[in-house]
DNA sequence: GCTCTGTCGACTGTCGACAGTTAACATCGC
DNA sequence: GCGATGTTAACTGTCGACAGTCGACAGAGC
């Protein structure tokens, strides 16, 4: 899937830790230990430190001075914040994408809310894949790489929240109409209805994580 | 004006580079040699690497294979990228804004623009700090943490592109009226208008800043 | 004369070890 | 018994040195 000719050990252990925090290997709250670490990964301090840096530029890892890093634990706040900036993000990407999608760009989308729809009718628990899979057709037809470099930085730190949530919902039959009204106005070329789907969207999303909170 | 209490001989010499980058000591498409900037910095190259790393996270640096670091040279497309970002950041904040703001936001926002007037009549050559602390005022009354933090990196990166110009052409009258407009929107609570006169004025820098463009 | 190849130099990537600081524990005094 | 203080251990921050890789230059072959 992904290109894993990371040559450096730096590059390589940024990929093994960022899989170690999303998917709840190492829970929120942990301190991270640099030489067990080290020692478990096979590489030296070095090239790790400047992974967990790395991570924790992306918001992934939070460091303290001379106490090392640890996975963020998120607050309501954190996540009204966070929320804030992916609506600002992926409203202008829905704007963009009404702007300038081309018909390929529309049958992508389509595409994948059907499949959606499929694997939701047959009753499979988690179609987050989807969910993610559409929101990254979206950004291709926006065409924009620096907002959709930072939509994956959010959508990194979302997936980090979802690890620590008590019970994780189940994909919303709401989210599959959301999407499909977002598909709409983007094949109709209206910038400012998909703009208004994606935030009210987006908002429904925001709080059914809050409820879903410690 | 900033805490310089880094502790870390890292922490300092990312504020350091960043300072020699944005200045322009180190012009757009240098590489950063690291044993000669760890000699000049006084430190070793440990902490010069987390700090390049760091710095390379922001985009003010490249990072290149065994090749190691330079400051990035922009493109017209990488200019238009960028401010795409920054058009939804600073939107969205100017919404938010509208939204949240108090009175003593209004206060302080008017309070910029009245500085800024005088320093262009004056025939101050270069009020683009006042520009910054607009920017800043208005993200203040935003209250979203997690886009002012976006809308500093972009910054950051406008103000390394600007030291590529050939040009800076001085701070236009128009964008006076667009800081007059915005607090006016403001004050008035007005989100809509706002965020579009907040797109027109991006619009028009984006355009000014192409232009100066090699 | 041009191209390909082999060698050299410089730089990055990585490692192990030392020093400084923080936090926890045990001890002493009240 | 409770609080303050000294001590100790663990961990981070930093350094210098070694190994591997990339680019440039020189020389041989066509």
């Amino acid at each position: 899937m992904t290109p894993p000719l990371h040559l450096s050990l730096a590059g390589q252990a940024v990929d093994v830790l960022r899989e170690l925090v999303l998917t709840g290997d190492i829970p929120p709250g942990t301190r991270v230990n640099e030489v067990e670490l080290a020692q478990r990964l096979g590489i030296s301090r070095g090239p790790l430190r400047e992974a967990i840096r790395h991570l924790a530029s992306e918001g992934l890892l939070v460091l303290a001075p001379h106490r090392g890093a640890s996975v963020p634990t998120s607050d309501a706040a954190d996540v009204q914040a966070l929320f804030e900036l992916r609506t600002a993000l992926e409203c202008a990407a829905a704007e963009l994408a009404a702007s300038r999608r081309t018909e390929a760009d529309v049958v992508r989308l389509r595409a994948v809310c059907e499949e959606s729809r499929r694997a939701y009718s047959a009753g499979e628990r988690f179609p987050y894949r989807l969910d993610l899979a559409f929101h990254q057709a979206l950004l291709d037809a926006a065409r924009s790489p620096r907002i959709a470099e930072q939509v994956r930085l959010v959508q990194q730190r979302v997936v980090l929240l979802r690890s620590g949530l008590r019970d994780d919902p189940p994909h919303q039959h709401a989210s599959l109409d959301d999407h499909d009204a977002l598909v709409t106005a983007i094949a109709a070329a209206d910038p400012t209805r998909a703009s208004d789907v994606m935030r009210k969207h987006l908002a429904r999303v925001c709080a059914q994580m809050l409820t879903g909170l410690a």
